[in-house]
DNA sequence: GCCAACGTTGGC
DNA sequence: GCCAACGTTGGC
């Protein structure tokens, strides 16, 4: 099996790289994903021991904060049957959960945090989709070149 | 806070 | 199954 590679997006106001590293085992489930290409890549193509770069999204600037692993493999995401949550979704049932979510543990914070514009700058990410205009998914996958070449600008080793 | 880009919903 | 209306994302 080869290891793949992930871009996640998370608003460092709700949950940010930092809060990982401070949640219990260092670990979240990575609950609230309502797009069904998110969806899907997190439901059929994560597997444990994945990494994801952690990305810091609606911020200034905007950038990746660190890695993560995948350490558990999709799952229903409870969040979808509780009412009382924004991310509920009355079409959801039991038997047949629309949503899922992986669960994610932090590795590393980036030695040197990495702006959307360094990301932009660089010629040999110039295929990344997040530096790609009204790209809005918020689970996308990197390639291996990709994320190598991320953790070399920010100085990072794991 | 604005708004462009994009995804989803629902009437027809 | 088309597409207008609406909602959301997320950079700026």
């Amino acid at each position: 099996m080869v290891r793949k590679f992930w871009l996640m997006k998370s608003e460092p106001d709700v949950f940010s790289f930092q809060d990982l590293q401070k949640a219990k085992k260092q670990t979240t489930c990575w609950d609230g994903v309502r797009n069904y290409q998110a969806r899907n890549f997190m439901r059929d193509e994560m597997k444990k021991g994945d990494l994801v770069l952690y990305y810091h999204s609606n911020t200034k600037p905007p950038h990746i904060a660190g890695v993560a692993e995948v350490v558990k493999e999709s799952y229903p995401d409870h969040t979808q049957f509780d009412a009382t949550s924004k991310y509920f979704d009355p079409k959801s049932t039991l038997e047949k959960p629309r949503w899922f979510m992986v669960d994610i543990k932090a590795v590393a914070e980036m030695k040197e945090t990495l702006s959307l514009d360094t990301l932009k700058n660089e010629a040999s990410l110039a295929e990344m989709k997040v530096v790609q205009r009204g790209q809005r998914l918020s689970v996308q996958p990197v390639t291996a070149a990709e994320f190598k070449r991320v953790l070399k600008i920010g100085r990072t080793t794991l």
